[in-house]
DNA sequence: TGCCGCCGACTGTGATCACAGTTCATAGTC
DNA sequence: GACTATGAACTGTGATCACAGTCGGCGGCA
């Protein structure tokens, strides 16, 4: 049911073609995507069920704005499932699924310290890395969650990522990413969660400083 | 959006009005709130976005039916994120919390264990105690993600509890909650989380053990 | 009697129109 | 020149119709 909408609309948020903010319409996004309002008022009524989206009657449909607060509450929530998949998938992974971690590991490594730092790309890696590593927990409720999460998360960080974009080439998530491989490899619970927690937590961090969200 | 056709139909959900694999039309829904499709259509999407109602194209909605498998992710999921609001609860409860969540727990309690056991108030009384324990955990996002897992065990708790109304009387929910209370009291998280995540652990390995539910 | 095929009823989905409420820029007033 | 009133453009929402795909029961065949 607008499938295909919600896709294209999500891609949006989580690649930074929106800004936090900024006020969409129905009929603007219906006519970029070349259908009718109906199947995008089916993705935006679903992306704004969980806050993705900010829609009120009569009045046009907004990308949440990031306060402090609920950005610190984001990243506390966040390593706290994520950490939790995390440690689950330390128990629960597979040789295939280890296989699979380590092949993106090492691709997001290469792309990151690569001579051409290609942002955009290192984004997805770094998405795709986490998913891999929390689908192999086999938790589809929890990573479903954890996918909301981060779509609230998107526009911001991706805000983050472009204005800084020097930052991708030292970035300290090269260091928590191996940990959590390792951590997983040892089927180390702890360490995995505590890994991924790290990565989370630092990135906030890094966002926060910067101070460039409203206070209220 | 579709707010109160929202309302409506998780009301069914929870209430266990409609039973698991139960099939709905968009059609029906319409008619029997009194207004066209379209309200429907956008609740029915939201619901159907984190797994609360299944549909396909061209096939009727269907309330999904719980394996055991799934049932057991849900229910250790809940231990998780339900006992990570109670231990934040803990230590951000006010005077005031604490004061509306002793009521509703007393309130519960003297609804249970009277002459007259009303299982639908019990249900309501308890998911009130759950979310008042929730609310004093100030986290918005961990709340609403909560209210999502809840939609999903909705219709298999009911359906539970109407089949055996005799266990409200003597529950050892009395028991989980008077420790919740206790703990937040005490402002001790760690015991907070015990006594929310013993609740739910106990609830589940009761429904499981009864063996209703499919093995795959 | 048992099985298969077909046709009608029913399904969600997309498009389009009408409508009430908001927003914003422009013109009028002091 | 600053401020307010006003109306046109734009917002999401609900209703209705058309359509392609699925499902179930009835009839025919072996």
């Amino acid at each position: 049911m607008g499938q295909a909408a919600y896709v294209q609309i999500a891609g949006l948020l989580t690649s930074g073609h929106v800004a936090p903010g900024e006020r969409l319409s129905l009929r603007d996004l219906a006519e970029r995507l070349g259908t009718s309002t109906m199947p995008i008022r089916a993705a935006v009524g679903r992306l704004a069920e969980y806050g993705a989206l900010e829609v009120s009657p009569n009045r046009a449909v907004r990308v949440p704005v990031m306060s402090a607060a609920r950005f610190a509450e984001l990243a506390d929530l966040r390593q706290e499932m994520e950490g939790l998949a995390a440690e689950r998938a330390a128990k629960a992974a597979t040789a295939d699924d280890i296989a699979v971690i380590t092949r993106i590991e090492a691709e997001f490594a290469s792309v990151a310290t690569g001579a051409s730092p290609d942002a955009a790309r290192a984004v997805a890696l770094n998405r795709d890395l986490h998913f891999a590593i929390y689908a192999a927990a086999r938790m589809p409720l929890l990573e479903g969650a954890i996918e909301r999460l981060w779509l609230l998360a998107g526009p911001v960080l991706n805000l983050d990522m472009r204005a800084d974009p020097r930052r991708l080439a030292n970035t300290p998530a090269r260091r928590f990413h191996a940990a959590a491989l390792a951590a997983l490899r040892a089927r180390d619970g702890a360490a995995a969660r505590a890994a991924i927690a790290g990565d989370i937590a630092e990135a906030a961090a890094f966002i926060l400083a910067r101070r460039v969200l409203k206070e209220k």
